[in-house]
DNA sequence: CTCGGTGTGTACGCAACCGGACAGAAACAC
DNA sequence: GTGTTTCTGTCCGGTTGCGTACACACCGAG
């Protein structure tokens, strides 16, 4: 685990590539630094590249060009972003924005369809991700759709934290409310009554998790269930 | 275009397989009959097969066995329906439901995966279909959680219409509001309105578009943008 | 024909959230 | 320091849609 490959494998999907194939595509990687807010690719676009995260923290958006926008994906550690779009070739019919700086691996298009047409492990992998990434995205649209200002703002940041993993994130009340589609104020009320609570704390920009089991029990059930499906992508080593 | 293929290529993916990779496929596609409310996979399941719509409209949903769901996407003609589970072998996060009877061609699981494996073809086709279907499945979750319960049921009225073909519709108002995640009153008064109007006509479980131009009028814009992507896919021969 | 099941019309109070606005406070530039 | 920008707190009326309930109409079964 100490070798030169270890490296790579902070990411999740490259962690569960066999040795000798993580090896061939080590060479078509590589690393680059995604600082916070950053766009990745946008509505519209083709994608010609993905991005296997490590320490970044990603964020799938929809409408933000419009007055209006919704996050309907996070990608962290976990993740290839982009890769539907990529295979796919056809223009992506959403956003990727940087949320959390930190590095990543790049991978071409032309070389991730090479890896996927060669390599079976990476096509089997790549596959099953999508499958869970499809999942995620039914299920925020569900609890965008359901669930009160209250719970999703204490699912985003259980979501937020879990990826970044670290309790304080960066986030102002605005671009939190841009990413749960509601309003900046409706954000500040609820946040508020957390603080008051000790559930959270913040401050110009930051915003940390004081108590995170209790923050846990006023999200909703969608918290769990995605964390379920987060937590078992790491079938990998670490 | 008379020849044996001809049928399979009813179906929009299939149409767009080259004819020689098609009657290998051939052997491994059973014609079968899908009747309304049957469940083809459920959230949870493990999808097994995958079907080609002709001209049945499958459903799919998310939730349904709780107190409230929503519906996600529509797949038709221009569809593979569980591609992503299958592929991903993975527990489907949603159920596919069919909303209008008729036939599809049923392909396992395994010989799915063999071909994807095999044909170039297929396997470029299915992942631009993929691509698709996020992007409906995207521009689906900002409508209902944005758009008011009136362009909603003028939406979802049009797209069914477009991929049933036919001005008339087999659903009650529960059935509507079950799909949309809203009240079935809520449904009434709408559609009330829309009578009131000429724009629509209907009677105990069938809606009947008599007025499709006022429907478009009155339909949010999600449906011509996802009516572009659903009209791009047969860039097929028919 | 009558009866029960199913689909539809309608009404009422209520909660959540919106749109917009304004003001205070912290950070930053100079 | 001063002025400016950014972030946050708070308030208001107004709207949408919810939850629930009840009644009526249609249809098929007996």
């Amino acid at each position: 685990m100490s070798d030169h490959l270890s490296a790579y494998q902070r990411n999740l999907i490259l962690a569960q590539i066999p040795r000798n194939e993580l090896e061939n595509l080590a060479g078509c990687l590589a690393l680059v630094e995604l600082t916070n807010g950053q766009i990745l690719y946008s509505e519209g676009e083709l994608v010609t590249q993905v991005f296997f995260p490590i320490d970044s923290l990603v964020s799938i958006q929809f409408g933000i060009r419009e007055y209006r926008g919704i996050e309907i994906a996070l990608e962290g550690k976990e993740s290839v972003v982009g890769i539907v779009s990529t295979l796919a070739r056809s223009y992506a019919g959403s956003s990727a924005v940087v949320r959390h700086s930190g590095t990543a691996y790049r991978l071409s298009a032309a070389n991730l369809a090479t890896t996927v047409s060669t390599s079976d492990a990476f096509w089997r992998i790549s596959a099953k991700y999508i499958g869970t990434l499809f999942n995620q995205i039914t299920q925020l649209a569900f609890c965008n759709r359901f669930h009160t200002i209250d719970s999703r703002f204490s699912r985003w940041l259980l979501m937020s934290r879990d990826r970044v993993c670290a309790d304080q994130l960066s986030a102002t009340q605005e671009s939190v409310a841009q990413l749960l589609g509601v309003r900046r104020s409706s954000i500040s009320e609820v946040a508020h009554e957390l603080r008051a609570l000790s559930i959270i704390d913040y401050h110009r920009g930051t915003i940390s998790i004081v108590d995170r089991p209790a923050l846990e029990a006023r999200a909703c059930g969608c918290y769990s269930s995605l964390r379920v499906s987060f937590e078992e992508s790491p079938h990998a080593k670490r």
